[in-house]
Order: C-alpha cells, then sequence, then structure tokens
DNA sequence: ATCGCGGTATTGTCTGACAATACACATAAA
DNA sequence: TTTATGTGTATTGTCAGACAATACCGCGAT
C-alpha cells in the first residue's frame, strides 16, 4: 500500500514555527527580524525541525495565513502585505511564502496579479467545503453557529443520500456500513465510538453512487470533531442513538430507499435535540 | 471596487505552453529538452508571454498536471515523475514545478514528502467541488454520464435551499433573484440567458442563508456550462421553461417554502427531460 | 485641465545551492 | 545462508539572489 500522509491539520503547527510567529501581529510596522535571518543562515538553525508533513514551513505559513483570512483580518478586497513583508514578518524565504500563498489560491481565498499584489476573494468564491478551509471556519468565536450550519446541511444531504445507497450499494459498501455500525456498538471509549460513527456516515456516502457527494465527508468528520463536546455520557442516550444507526443500517440493508431516509431524519433529529439541550 | 480577476480556466491555456507541451507524454522515456533550456537562457525569450492571469506558467503546469491526473493517467496511489523531471520536460523552471504542485496538494489531489517524491492521492481525498478539479473530471470521455451525476445533485440540494430562501431572503436578495429572473425572459441571445439563468440559481443559493450551499454554485456553473449544448431552441420549451422559473421567483417572493420547492422540482423534472431527450 | 511619460513597487520566473532523510545496496558478522 | 549494519543516493524542502513584466503614481508639457 501506499505511505500514509497525515492530513495537514492546523492544529499540528510545530512548537519552532508558532514561536517565530509569536509577536508577528498583522499591523506590525517594523519588526527587526533581519537579524534572525543572519543569524539562523550562521548554523543556528534547530537541527531537529519539520517531522510531521503540516509542519513544513510552506505548510505551516498557509495554515496562519489562511486562518488569518477567513477570521476576518483581512476582509475581501483587502491587499495582503506583498510577499517581501510575510517572508520578513515570518523569517522565511519568499519561495515558502509564494507556496504557501499559491495553496490559499488554490483554495479560491486569495487571486493575484503583477504590480498589484494578493487581495482577499469575495467570500463567494471562497472554497468553504474544502478540508482546511472548513477548519479555519470552524474556528468562529462560537461553535453554536457553526455547528448549526453544518448540521442543516447534514439535514439536506444525508437523507437523499442514504435512500441512495439503499438503491444502489455494492456488498461490499454494505459489509463496510455493517462493520462501522457493528464496531460502534462495541467501542470501547467514546473516542473510539466517535470514529466509528464518522466511519459509517462516510462509507454511506460512499455507497450513494455519486461521485460529487463523497468529497462532503469533511462536513460530517468536522461536525462530529465539534460535536465530541456535547457527546452524551448517559447509557439510555447511547443505547438510543445505537439502535437509531442500526435502523439505518437494516434498511439500506434490506435495499429500502424510503425507510432508509426516514430513519436518517429520526437520527438527525435527535442530534438536533443534543445540541438544543446545551 | 477589485480588479477582477479572470477565474483560471483549463481552456485559457496560451498557445506558447501548449505548444512546449506537445510531444511531453507520460510515458516519454527521453526528452531532449536541455537543448531548449539553454537556449531560452541566452535571451530568446518570447517578449509577449502571459498576459492572461490563468496563463502564468505555474497555472498552467496545475492546469496539464492535474487534468492529467483526475483523466487517470497517474492511478490514484502512482510515485508521480519527480520536480527535476517535469522541469525538464516542460521546460520551466522547479520553482514553477513547485508551485504548481503546491496548488494540486491544497486541492487534495497530490501529497508528497522527502526522499519519497509526490504521489496521487486516493479518490476520496480529491476535493471534487473545487471549481478546477470539477472542470477537468468534466472532462470526461462520455458528457452523459457527468451531467447525470451533476443533476442528481442538484435534485438533493436545489429544492431545499429553494425552500430556505423562500423562508430566509432578504429583500435585498429577492431584488437579485428578481431580477436575473426578469433577465433571463429579456435576454436576446442564448447566451445572455444562460448567463441570467445561471445568475438566477447562483443568487437563490446566496439567499438560503447557509454558507455551506453557497460554494456548491461551481456545481450549477458547471452544469450550464455543459448544458449549453443541450438547450433547446424551440420557443415553446423557452417560454415553458421562463414559466417555470416564475413560478420559483413568485413563491420566494411571497415566502411559501413548500410550493417554492414543488417548483423547483418541477423545473429540474424538466431539465431531465431535456436532457433524456437527446 | 488633459495628455503623455518615466519611475517605482510587486508578483512571476529562473538559477544554483544545501539540508534532511527514506530507501536500496553492499558489506560484514553469526 | 541469514541477519545486522553502515554507506550512498535520490528526492523534496528551504534558502538566496537576480532579472522580467507591468499597473499605478506623480510629474511635466502642451
Amino acid at each position: 500500500m501506499r505511505p500514509k500522509p497525515l492530513a495537514a491539520l492546523d492544529s499540528t503547527l510545530n512548537p519552532d514555527f508558532l514561536e517565530r510567529m509569536r509577536d508577528a501581529k498583522p499591523n506590525k510596522e517594523k519588526s527587526p527580524a533581519k537579524a534572525a535571518s543572519t543569524e539562523r543562515s550562521a548554523g543556528v538553525r534547530r537541527p531537529d525541525a519539520a517531522r510531521i508533513p503540516g509542519s513544513s514551513v510552506h505548510a505551516s505559513l498557509a495554515s496562519e495565513i489562511g486562518l488569518r483570512i477567513v477570521r476576518g483580518d483581512y476582509p475581501p478586497g483587502t491587499i495582503l502585505p506583498n510577499e517581501a513583508k510575510w517572508s520578513e514578518t515570518f523569517s522565511v524565504s519568499r519561495s515558502a511564502v509564494r507556496e504557501a500563498i499559491k495553496m490559499l489560491m488554490a483554495k479560491g481565498l486569495l487571486a493575484s496579479r503583477p504590480k498589484i499584489g494578493s487581495w482577499v476573494e469575495p467570500k463567494e468564491r471562497w472554497n468553504l467545503l474544502d478540508r482546511d478551509v472548513l477548519a479555519w471556519y470552524a474556528t468562529s468565536p462560537d461553535r453554536e453557529v457553526f455547528l448549526k450550519t453544518v448540521q442543516e446541511f447534514r439535514h439536506i444531504i444525508e437523507p437523499e443520500a442514504t435512500a441512495f445507497a439503499a438503491m444502489r450499494r455494492t456488498d461490499e459498501q454494505m459489509a463496510e456500513i455493517s462493520q462501522a455500525c457493528r464496531e460502534m456498538g462495541e467501542a470501547a471509549s467514546l473516542q473510539d465510538r466517535t470514529r466509528a460513527d464518522t466511519r459509517f456516515h462516510l462509507a454511506i456516502l460512499r455507497a450513494s453512487g455519486n461521485d460529487l457527494l463523497v468529497p462532503l465527508g469533511v462536513l460530517i468528520e468536522s461536525a462530529f470533531d465539534h460535536l465530541f463536546a456535547y457527546t452524551t455520557r448517559e447509557i439510555d442516550d447511547l443505547n438510543h442513538a445505537q439502535k437509531l444507526h442500526e435502523a439505518i443500517e437494516k434498511n439500506i440493508r434490506l435495499q429500502r430507499p424510503d425507510a432508509a431516509r426516514n430513519a436518517v431524519r429520526k437520527l438527525l433529529a435527535n442530534t438536533d435535540g443534543v445540541i438544543r439541550a446545551r
């Protein structure tokens, strides 16, 4: 098989890089980072930097700048500081800055032209369904609003996706779904349970037979990440939720689209209740 | 206002770059591009290259490599040719190659590690809802299948989005929707009509009040691009379609979610018919 | 006041270099 | 013969410095 690369998460920034950025605020006037640069080229570089993929310089930079943009530090239409400025602010090479900016351009957050600079694109162009952008977006002041938006989206997508899965699933896909459902019931820890839960829903999306539904899995993953804090510890609730999942699994297995759709609606209503109860 | 950057479309590759790539096939053994490189550094560089944003070297490279990946030239798990190889094949600098690859990494198509190389990620990680990836994906052998997938997705999304729009639209958003609908009716050319049609549906997504629905507009744009060839020239059909659109507009205006949802379902059914008729 | 012109600032591109390290191969030991 | 160890090599990551292309600003001339 392939070497399994860890997803570049914004939470995996290495301490070294974070240290560099500590006092690198957007509106800093004059940062004396020139000295640091010379010092680094003199051989003081830390020997054990950048082990995790996500902590390479350009990836960390992209996370930092991307987060600032989504957070609203640079509203749409704003011209960003130029590449030389970023380079100086973070004490990194211009190449690294450029690669970070290219990643943000690829996600629709930025665009640029010679002699003008890079500017923040209007929010409609942002690829909010991108894993990283969604993660930055999820750091909004209150997670309530974010969860509400994602949950509403799930109400639109999942019932229909499940109905399609009930019609078109292959036996292999059914096995995946059933196994995830079973492991949910047998999970020893809440974390294991959540992981199996996520796999269950992702497997359904894959089984829907519509390629365009698969990328929406990032929403479900994000929802479960943020829902974890809300998860109940009550045995009764857990058993109830498990029954709801098993109903979905059964109806997909028996290829009953309408029943499957309704079962998903019940599960989502239950989740809504959990959120509202907080 | 902002400088309006043209979206980087794969169809805007400049002839100069295409010429370079003519005989750059994936399985080429030995390409004698070294000579070209020396020649270029001797000052023979074309004076008028890269006018359109999308035709910058890194953007063109990203399009070319991305298209090859999505097309299946390098199946998931495959290790790509290394950066030096790409650089040599296309007679561009390694920096340009790296920036292109970073863009593809940002879209979930690639990942890489030192001493290993860059490999194609499993298809589930691909950000298919990205504008560029979708465009590459749409170059599939038969557009029938692609259109069917997109259209199915629209059936899932648009009725619910429209129902939300009927509940939560602001007056400004309503004005946008109404204007687009009106301009559809008054359009002089089929192209103008399609443009207004697209704006109509995008405005509804924006009015839905759910930020996560907005990025799905790329699907609608893509659908209409590919649907253009199917568009009828019959006056009766056009009038009928216009009436369906006006029904949607009216129900959003009068804030009747259920009626709006049904009106959208009728329109989509009509579009299905147009596709099927071919 | 309007038009034209050059200067300047900024991204785009190229070149060359070194660092870090996964993998393969050769070599040596049990 | 098999296993363990060390060495080499290939590849991405990062840095530095240079020049090209050109949008915008301000100046001068008509």
